[in-house]
DNA sequence: TCGTTCATTGAATATGTATTCAATATACAA
DNA sequence: TTGTATATTGAATACATATTCAATGAACGA
């Protein structure tokens, strides 16, 4: 393995540690040594990865962004044309959560940019976490439910923002108690359904 | 107004400008002379009233779980046993939503509460929020629900999270941005309905 | 083998901010 | 009116912790 292929893998191991206690324990309560102890590492070889806590925490946040925009431009979004909105979402969130229950960092990712987009956490990295925008994407397929008459009436926007709201709101739910069994798909899609 | 009245309301007063500025910025990134400036009255009189940074969170947390306690036990909570649970449901969220857009300091609680909850602020708040429990007395509810067979099946406690993390994160959306529109009630009941 | 570059360490430093404090003004009770 | 308690101020302090740095060790190419 070459020396950069190295430092690439330490780079995420820290990326994930962080990421973990960041949720675990908030951004504030993890200190750089917390973060250098559980990697493990020295404080000031963190600074030979990540400049500062901020970058770190930015860096966090743009992967985040990119798996976002992944979902909703990789290719089961394509699927999205060939099948009822509602089959598709019911299928989309099916995945999230068994995807997240064996991946946990994906949960942990939910958690961090929900609490990053409301702040609590420094201006750079909010910025950053606007970039993503689900909610526009979900209200096109939302309309294109509503089109098929699968989905209620109403404005799609608000819908799409309750919808994720609730998807986001139970994700952290999950996040916190590992315990928790995945709810049913079609609970949440019902918000959708007349 | 007796002196111990006028201290009284100070001491209201900062609570209030303290939850604003929590969740607008976030607790770490509200400075003790933010909160201070924005009252107004100098830093050191903060001290004064509240003996720490923490404990003025502390204070705003236990008021959350007064408020939170209410809900569960009062006159409204009285006519639960009277009507339909899911009408029961609606017509609460129902006040919740125009209450909060009345008196917007309720949805900052909401808000507060959840990132307590959650962490990412000091272990001595979480301890105090910890105190609440609306899982349990929705969860009696939608098993009264279930027996008259207006709620679909499943486990009430997973039910009554999931329409939790749903209303908490709308509460959340809203928070972030008071121009958005209270979604319907039923779309939210909906998740208990078969 | 040797010299250069990168990885690593942990203690020293710098900085931001919660908290304290000594001083002053204001209210109240006797 | 006078004395005591309380309210108020803003600058000084203390402290936590992010960040720097000088020194050491390991890898790698020539």
């Amino acid at each position: 393995m070459t020396r950069k292929e190295q430092k690439e893998e330490r780079r995420k191991a820290i990326l994930m540690t962080a990421l973990t206690l960041f949720v675990e324990k908030g951004y504030y309560d993890t200190k750089i040594t917390d973060i250098a102890a559980a990697v493990p590492m020295s404080t000031g070889l963190m600074f030979h990865y990540f400049e500062s806590k901020e970058v770190l925490l930015t860096e966090l946040v743009k992967m985040g962004v990119e798996g976002t925009k992944a979902l909703s431009s990789g290719p089961a979004a394509q699927a999205m044309a060939d099948i009822p909105a509602d089959q598709y979402l019911k299928g989309f969130l099916q995945q999230l959560f068994s995807y997240a229950k064996e991946q946990p960092w994906v949960f942990n990712m939910f958690v961090l940019m929900g609490q990053v987009r409301r702040s609590g956490m420094p201006e750079e990295a909010r910025k950053e976490a606007a970039a993503v925008n689900s909610i526009d994407f979900t209200a096109t397929l939302i309309a294109k439910g509503q089109k098929e008459g699968v989905f209620r009436a109403g404005d799609p926007i608000l819908l799409s923002r309750c919808f994720w709201a609730s998807v986001q709101g139970i994700m952290e739910e999950m996040a916190m108690d590992k315990e928790m069994e995945a709810p049913d798909p079609r609970w949440i899609v019902s918000i959708l359904i007349p």
